[in-house]
RNA sequence: GGGCCGGUGGCUUAGCCUGGUUAUAGCGUCCGGCUGAUAACCGGAAGGUCAUGGGUUCAAAUCCCAUCCGGCCCA
């Protein structure tokens, strides 16, 4: 049983690809799960990416997290549920589909063929899933990928019926008229989210148009972007409160408009106004006016216009105060219409085209007639002023295709019915980050509004809702089987739930008898991953996995999801099942480029793992990611990675130490028993990694893993590797067996062992290559991955406080050599430490030896009190010649003279406590008053001193012949080791030495530290020489030190 | 217009919930050290109006209010 050597040099891609394979050829996932097996259950649920892009490190950093939670649970010994899902429907599959094919209309797609158009977007998704999967993969993502679950399998399909099936039975779905924003290519409607995500600049008409009132001889000004609404107008809507104007045009004509906007309209369209007269808005109430465009178009000529009152939805802001209502085209219009009980319609096809209503303009497409409608304005003197608006103005997000507002037949979920229901299973969920619930989730269910499901395209889960032909009975079909059982027609045997397949089913009406068909459209694509929390489980067409794992113990996803993913679970669990249907919800930052813009395509900056992962390594990238503070955002930076990167490598390197040396003594540590032999660093040690253990497991638990990672990596390199290492050194070079070494062994061996293991779902591949070598044989195991987390023992908080004291002191002292100039190298006389208190005596005293040892020191002294204090000072006395000579004139020399030879001390304490003495001096007398000396204190010459927090250190920094000869020793001991290694010699490898010296002076010097020199450079020989030898050897080299030059040869 | 999140040395960041010696750490800079983990590593120093202005308090980076800047969401 031995633990074997590190390789000497990290080298992550050779680590990773190495450990991938042994992953790969021993089947370690399998035997993870396996381990187990029954036991507590962990049910994570993965937000399923959507199948579209190759995923960036932003994407990275989202399944990075995830596994290191599945991670840490497998240790923790739960059974956990990890399958991977993937987001497969929808419109921009549909629109890269389209692209590819060259598909730009609806028309265009039929005569493709349907179902050939689904059969590539199947495709197309089902490749892409290929792409990422194997990313995550690549990133050491260990989830369930052989069973992942997919949006488009019809086990899935048929879960989200049964959503929609519940919220029928439960009266929450309706069909109804709704203005929508609508895309005129992909003639579909899109959600308020997709709307919000395509917003871009672009030019429009601004124009100002004039409506007659019909009982005065004055117009009212109304403004608009969308000339093609005009011929929807039925209403003209202003603000009760605000003060309206009758303003006389140059021409004579009075206009109508709020006084607010006037110089801005003067501005845009140049004319000049004069006020005639000021009224509130809310007398223009119910007063009729002539619409121009009715003169020509028959639709408008049956409408009886009228002003209208609204304080919410006419602004001061922009416009003329006096707005253009068209109910089918606006939402805010159709709102207020359904108050006033206006009518509403869009005389516009899903394509945008004017439809045979308006004659005149019939199959324009809406954003062309603009042109065409301001013509005829014009021609009937209507228009004041026609010009150009840039603005913001909403298109679709996957085509570019500017959107239109429009009136049409729509699914809903009647979410606000539900919304107290809501808000009360959200406040079930742990929330993390803490205030997530409040800030965030609250605000937005209490903002809820009807969720429109349906979406008339193709690529995804039909409707299940069946209307009878003859009766309009709706039938909502919950799963397979019940179609099935209900069925008279079957397209084909081949079922798949697609379009066109259920297209084709038809159904017998169960109230008259006669045939139901299917509704043509399809789910928006949230309805899919919402339903997953029973889906991926494959419920309700099975029911074992869900009746073991349901609810969700765990999910994690950025903060858009709270109005995305986090919402639709939450809405369809509560509409299906009735509760939340997850336990803790971890919301994760942003990820976003150097500069902290968000990583988007079209500003070029997104980073992909393939560009970090060659450079670092997938450990590095991981352990850089999952740092970050999750609920922040993370800016991705390479520097950054060039740092954690250096982290990674002294983590190998302080293995590596360990192994090395472990190696070399052939430690056993099954064999160890001595813990008498413990030094107080090792009890340190041991402690520490128990209190670390503790502080890691905790922050896991509450989802702050961040800090649990903070505190490994913190753990390895400054106690470890910069702190304990650096204590044990001398004691691992001892060359027989020892038990002081021993027990630094058993003390390192256990605390990287247990450090390993907590490493392991940060970092999963270094720390596997790290326990083949160093630990496989000794723990059994195969796999670091198949060991249970470490148990936090108690252990002693008082003691770790204590080696911070023993810390400071070393690194104070070391401060206080540096101001000097006096290397570590070279040994100081004394260190003498007044510790401040009785209390930290006690602890310096404990560390008395490491210290010592650390700040290389012949003697230490540890004292309480004052009095040695005065020993290292002088007190000096100055004379106030100010004060002093106008009082003593020509006694003040004598006063000097006296001041030279007397005790300071003494003569300071008398005057402070008399204020005012009387000495002699010769034959004369003085009075010598407080205020003629100051007095001060000083260390005395060759001393160094310095303040910390736990008492004052003094170095005597007195030089004699040993500090010298010790000195030059090590100074000599320094250049034969750089010789060995120079050598490539092994480090156990015993060599000859010679020394030829400057003079005989340092000969003798040399001669006196023989057996030390030999010791420390596993010589067997050392010949020191002077001038006149000549050297030989397998390396011989001129050397200066202190600016004299030293020959040294080493031969085997 | 409303809401939320963030603003801490040149850069990146911890602390803020739960107020309390000298505000955390890394990078960078300057100076030094180490050389048996070594094409690594370590130490020290300089560097901060804790965005701004008020308030609460014996005491504010931390709690409250307002303002500014950046980001997100909603309207």
């Amino acid at each position: 049983m031995k633990i074997k050597v590190l390789s000497n040099k990290y080298d992550p891609l050779t680590v990773e690809e190495e450990v991938i394979r042994f992953w790969n050829d021993n089947d370690i996932y399998r035997k993870i799960k396996e381990k187990n097996k029954g036991k507590k259950k962990f049910y994570f649920l993965d937000g399923p990416p959507y199948v579209t892009n190759p995923i960036h490190v932003g994407t990275a950093w989202n399944k990075i997290i995830k596994d290191s939670y599945l991670r840490f649970y497998r240790l923790k010994g739960y059974d956990v549920w990890d399958i991977p899902g993937f987001d497969m429907h929808g419109l921009p599959i549909e629109v890269q589909v389209e692209q590819r094919l060259k598909i730009n209309t609806k028309k265009d797609l039929e005569r493709f063929g349907v179902d050939k158009f689904i059969q590539e977007c199947r495709e197309f998704a089902l490749k892409n899933l290929k792409i990422q999967e194997n990313q995550f993969r690549e990133l050491g993502v260990m989830m369930d990928w052989e069973n992942a679950y997919m949006t488009i399998k019809n086990e899935y399909i048929e879960a989200v019926w049964y959503f929609i099936k519940k919220a029928h039975e439960k009266g929450l779905l309706y069909k109804g008229s709704r203005v929508v924003h609508w895309c005129p290519r992909c003639e579909t409607v899109l959600s308020g989210y997709e709307v919000a995500e395509g917003y871009k600049d672009r030019r429009d008409p601004s124009i100002y148009v004039k409506f007659k009132l019909q009982d005065e001889n004055a117009y009212l000004l109304i403004w608009t972007t969308t000339p093609w609404t005009l011929p929807s107008n039925v209403s003209v809507a202003v603000h009760p409160n605000e003060d309206y104007v009758y303003a006389e045009d140059t021409n004579g004509e009075v206009m109508i408009f709020a006084e607010k906007r006037l110089i801005e309209i003067e501005k845009e369209t140049g004319h000049k106004f004069k006020i005639l007269k000021k009224i509130k808005g809310k007398e223009l109430e119910g007063k009729r006016y002539i619409m121009p465009l009715a003169a020509i178009l028959d639709l408008q000529k049956k409408i009886d216009h009228r002003v209208i009152l609204s304080e919410e939805f006419v602004t001061m802001l922009e416009g003329t105060g006096c707005v253009h209502m068209a109910p089918g085209h606006g939402i805010e219009d159709f709102e207020l219409g359904k108050r006033y009980n206006l009518p509403a319609f869009s005389p516009v096809d899903s394509a945008g085209r004017f439809t045979e209503e308006v004659e005149n303009y019939k199959g324009q497409y809406v954003f062309e007639a603009n042109k065409v409608i301001i013509e005829d304005l014009k021609a009937l003197n209507a228009l004041l002023y026609a010009g150009t608006i840039d603005h913001r103005y909403p298109h679709c997000w996957r085509c570019k295709t500017p959107l239109i507002l429009r009136m049409s037949d729509q699914w809903f979920l009647d979410v606000p019915k539900i919304k107290d229901r809501l808000i009360e299973e959200a406040k079930k969920i742990n929330w993390v980050p803490n205030g997530s619930l409040e800030n965030r989730v609250i605000p937005w269910l209490s903002n809820a509004h009807e969720w429109a499901l349906s979406r008339q395209r193709y690529w995804g889960i039909p409707l299940p809702i069946w209307v009878c032909e003859k009766c309009d009975h709706l039938h909502v079909i919950g799963s397979l089987q019940e179609l099935l059982s209900k069925a008279i027609k079957l397209p084909s045997s081949q079922i798949d739930l697609h379009k066109p397949w259920v297209d084709g089913v038809e159904i017998k009406c169960e109230k008259c008898g006669s045939t139901a068909k299917r509704i043509q459209d399809v789910l928006d694509v949230w309805v899919d991953s919402g339903s997953a929390s029973w889906a991926s489980l494959s419920y309700p067409s099975k029911n074992d996995n869900f009746e073991r794992l349901f609810p969700a113990d765990f999910i994690v996803e950025g903060p858009d999801q709270i109005r995305g993913w986090f919402y639709s679970l939450l809405v369809a669990g509560t509409v299906t099942l009735d509760s939340a249907p997850m336990k803790n919800v971890l919301i994760h930052g942003w990820s976003l480029d150097e500069t902290g813009r968000a990583m988007h395509k079209s500003l070029g900056n997104v980073i992909n793992p393939d560009e970090v992962i060659p450079k670092f390594g997938r450990d590095t990238l991981r352990i850089y990611e999952l740092s970050n503070t999750t609920w922040e955002d993370l800016k991705f930076s390479m520097a950054k990675l060039q740092e954690f990167f250096k982290t990674t490598n002294i983590i190998w390197n302080t293995f590596y130490f360990a192994s090395l040396y472990m190696n070399i003594d052939n430690y056993d540590p099954t064999k160890f028993q001595n813990k008498e032999n413990l030094e107080p660093e090792d009890v340190w040690l041991l402690n520490k990694i128990n209190e670390v253990k503790k502080k890691v497991e905790e922050h896991f638990l509450k989802f702050e893993n961040f800090e649990s990672l903070r505190i490994l990596l913190n753990f390895i390199v400054d106690d470890v590797s910069r702190w304990y290492i650096r204590l044990i050194r001398r004691r691992v070079w001892i060359e027989e067996s020892d038990p002081s070494k021993e027990a630094a062994y058993y003390t390192l061996y256990k605390a990287l062992k247990e450090w390993l293991i907590m490493f392991a779902p940060f970092a999963p591949y270094i720390t596997e290559a790290i326990y083949q070598k160093m630990f496989r044989e000794i723990e059994k195991k195969e796999s670091v991955h198949l060991l249970d987390w470490p148990v936090a023992e108690d252990y002693d908080a008082e003691q770790l406080k204590e080696m911070e004291i023993a810390k400071e002191i070393v690194s104070k002292a070391a401060a206080l050599r540096m101001k000097r100039g006096i290397k570590l190298r070279r040994p100081v006389k004394r260190v003498i430490i007044l510790p401040k208190d009785g209390e930290t005596k006690k602890v310096i005293q404990k560390y008395a030896k490491l210290i010592k040892d650390q700040v290389n020191t012949k003697e230490i002294i540890i004292e309480e009190g004052d009095e040695k204090l005065d020993e290292l000072k002088e007190q000096k006395v100055k004379i106030n010649y100010e004060i002093a000579g106008p009082l003593l004139k020509g006694s003040l020399k004598d006063l000097e003279n006296y001041l030279k030879t007397s005790r300071i001390k003494e003569l300071k304490q008398e005057l402070e406590s008399k204020g005012e003495i009387e000495i002699r001096i010769k034959d004369k007398t003085i009075n010598l008053r407080k205020d003629m000396l100051s007095f001060t204190e000083e260390l005395k010459e060759g001393f160094g001193g310095i303040e910390s927090q736990y008492g004052k250190i003094f170095i005597d920094f007195a030089i004699d012949e040993e500090i010298i000869a010790e000195s030059l020793t090590k100074e000599v001991v320094r250049r034969i080791q750089m010789m060995r290694k120079m050598a490539n010699l092994n480090v156990t490898e015993k060599i000859k030495v010679k020394i030829k010296t400057p003079s005989d002076e340092e000969a003798r010097l040399l001669k006196s530290k023989l057996e030390y020199l030999k010791n420390e450079t596993l010589s067997d020989e050392i010949e020191i020489l002077t001038k006149e030898a000549e050297l030989s050897g397998i390396l011989v080299r001129d050397w200066e030190i202190d600016e004299e030059i030293y020959s040294i040869a080493i031969s085997r």
